[in-house]
RNA sequence: GGAGGCGUCGCCUAGUUAGGUCUAUGGCGCCCGCCUGCUAAGCGGGUUGAGGGCUUCAACCCUCUCGUGGGUUCAAAUCCCACCGCCUCCGCCA
C-alpha cells in the first residue's frame, strides 16, 4: 500500500525535483492521470459494493415469493461489482507502478549536477607528509600484507576476485573497530541490533535498491531473496507496515551485518587490495523521525561520522553529493573522504543520506501525529565501513619499518598499542 | 525434510460442525462520567484499526479489515485452493 498523499501534495515541486535530477516531467503527469482513474474506480467500486451489501441483506430476508426475482437482480449486481473491482485493481497496480520509479524529490540547495560536482563543506585535519619524515608511504596491502593481516591471493583462490581473507591481526583489528564503533553509537543513544544480510524482495524494493542500482545487488533466485548491500535494508524494513508511536520518535538504530555488492559497473577500478570489494562488514546508523525533524538528524548523523573519523586520527572531507549522483532514495547526501597516502587523494568512507518520506511510503512505515496518521522520515549513515577504515588506518598510522601505530581510542579494544611486521 | 495442531478488533476469547441483521460475543485492560474527604471497590457509558467523504470542531456516511492471496456463491470469519507465520513431535544440524 502506498500512501497516495504523496501525489496530491505538490505536482510543481514534484516536476521541478523531476527536472533537477534529469529525468522525466512526464512521469509526474503519468502518475496524476493513474491516481485520477485510481480514485475514479474505487469510489465506484465502493458505490456498487455498498449497494451489493444492502441487497445481500435483501435476500436474506426476502419471502420465498419475491426471493427468485431479487436473486436475479442481485447476480447481475454482482457481475457489475466484479467488473468494477477488476477495474480497481488494474488502476491501482498502474499507480502503484509509476510511483515506484518515481525517485525521491531533492532539497532545493543541494548542488546541482553529476558525480564531480560535489561541494567540499569542511576539511578535516592534515595529511602528513611522508617525505618531509624521511619515507616513502606503502600502499593498505602492502602493509597489511608485511603485518599478516590482508590475505587477497587466497581471497582469490576462495572466493574469486574482490575477495579476501583478514588473518591475524587484520581480524582482531576489524573486531576491535566493530567493538570500538558499536560503543560509540551505544553512547550516542542508538538501539544496537544484529540484522538479517538476507532479505525479501519487498524490503529491497522498499528501500529504492531495485532501481538503477538493481545491477549491483546479488539475488538468489531458488530462494526469491537479496543480499542487501548495507544493513540499512534491514532496518527500514524492520518498521514496515507499522504505525509508530510518535512519541518514541526518533528512533535511533545501529545496524552491524555484512555487506555484499556486485560492483557491475566498476571493472578495473580499485582493484587492488581491499578499497572495492564484495563482501564487508559494516556498523550502520539508522534513525526514524518525523519529517520536519529530519533535516536536523541528518546532521547530527553526520558529526558523529565527523567525530568518529576524527577520533581515529584520519585526515578527511565532508562533501555534498550533488543531485545527479543522490541514488534514488536521498534527498540530501553528505560523504566523508579519508585520506589515502598512497594514492595522495580523498576516498570515501562514509555516507549518510536523509530519505525524507521515500523509504517510509514505500515501506508503509507511519506514524500517529498529533493531526493524524502520516509517514515518517528516515536516515541513514555508515559509522564504520571495516575495510575502508582499515585502509585508512593502516595507511595514516605507518612508520618507516612498516609497523602501524595503533589509534589511541582501538588500544583497549586490541589490547596493543603498535602492529608489528611479521618476522616469517 | 516428514507428521500433526493453531492463526478472530491491545491481550484473552465466543462464533467455523447446517454460509444470510456477524453491522463479530464476552472478559481483561484502557478512556469518560457518577459515587467518595482521598484512594480502592462499586455503578453507568465508551473502546479494532486503516482508507475515503463531509466538516470549524464534533457528529455522521461509505469501503476495507477475522494471518495473506485467490476461488465458489446473490451472499464467506464460516466452504475450496495456494501461500505465510507460530507451536508440538520425528529426522538432520550450528
Amino acid at each position: 500500500m502506498i500512501d497516495p498523499k504523496l501525489i496530491r501534495t505538490d505536482p510543481d515541486s514534484l516536476r521541478a525535483a523531476q527536472r533537477a535530477r534529469g529525468e522525466s516531467e512526464g512521469l509526474v503527469d503519468e502518475l496524476i492521470t493513474a491516481d485520477e482513474a485510481r480514485r475514479g474506480a474505487i469510489a465506484r467500486f465502493e458505490a456498487l459494493r455498498a449497494q451489493q451489501k444492502d441487497m445481500g441483506r435483501q435476500v436474506a430476508r426476502a419471502s420465498a415469493e419475491s426471493r427468485p426475482g431479487l436473486l436475479a437482480q442481485a447476480k447481475d449486481l454482482a457481475e457489475t461489482v466484479k467488473a468494477a473491482e477488476q477495474e480497481t485493481s488494474q488502476a491501482e497496480a498502474r499507480f502503484t507502478e509509476l510511483l515506484m520509479t518515481l525517485p525521491n524529490p531533492v532539497f532545493d540547495d543541494v548542488p546541482q549536477g553529476g558525480e564531480d560536482d560535489f561541494h567540499v563543506l569542511q576539511t578535516v585535519g592534515t595529511p602528513r607528509d611522508f617525505a618531509a619524515e624521511g619515507f616513502e608511504a606503502r600502499d593498505h596491502l602492502e602493509l597489511g600484507e608485511l603485518l599478516g593481516a590482508i590475505d587477497m591471493d587466497r581471497g582469490a583462490k576462495v572466493s574469486g576476485s574482490r575477495f579476501y581473507f583478514l588473518t591475524g591481526v587484520g581480524a582482531l583489528l576489524e573486531l576491535a573497530l566493530t567493538q570500538y564503533a558499536v560503543s560509540r553509537a551505544v553512547e550516542w543513544g542508538f538501539n544496537p541490533m544484529i540484522v538479517p544480510s538476507l532479505v525479501k524482495p519487498s524490503a529491497m524494493d522498499g528501500t529504492g535498491f531495485l532501481g538503477q542500482s538493481a545491477q549491483d545487488v546479488y539475488y538468489l533466485p531458488a530462494d526469491d531473496l537479496y543480499l542487501v548491500g548495507t544493513s540499512e535494508v534491514a532496518l527500514a524494513a524492520y518498521h514496515s507496515d507499522e504505525i509508530l508511536d510518535a512519541e518514541k520518535l526518533p528512533l535511533r538504530y545501529m545496524g552491524y551485518s555484512p555487506c555484499f555488492r556486485r560492483e557491475a559497473g566498476s571493472y578495473g577500478k580499485d582493484t587492488r587490495g581491499i578499497f572495492r570489494v564484495h563482501w564487508f562488514d559494516k556498523v550502520e546508523m539508522f534513525v526514524y523521525c518525523r519529517p520536519e525533524d529530519s533535516e536536523a538528524e541528518h546532521a547530527k548523523i553526520l558529526d558523529f561520522e565527523k567525530s568518529f573519523i576524527e577520533s581515529l586520527g584520519i585526515p578527511f572531507q565532508v562533501l555534498e553529493v550533488a543531485s545527479g549522483d543522490l541514488g534514488m532514495s536521498a534527498a540530501r547526501k553528505y560523504d566523508c573522504y579519508g585520506w589515502v597516502p598512497s594514492q595522495q587523494r580523498y576516498r570515501e568512507i562514509t555516507s549518510t543520506s536523509n530519505c525524507t518520506q521515500f523509504q517510509a511510503r514505500r515501506l508503509n512505515i507511519r506514524a500517529r501525529y498529533e493531526d493524524g496518521v502520516g509517514p515518517v522520515a528516515t536516515l541513514n549513515g555508515t559509522l564504520c565501513a571495516m575495510t575502508r577504515m582499515i585502509i585508512m588506518i593502516l595507511e595514516n598510522n605507518q612508520n618507516p619499518d612498516g609497523s602501524v601505530t595503533v589509534p589511541e581510542p582501538l588500544r583497549p579494544f586490541l589490547g596493543r598499542e603498535v602492529l608489528t611486521p611479521s618476522a616469517g
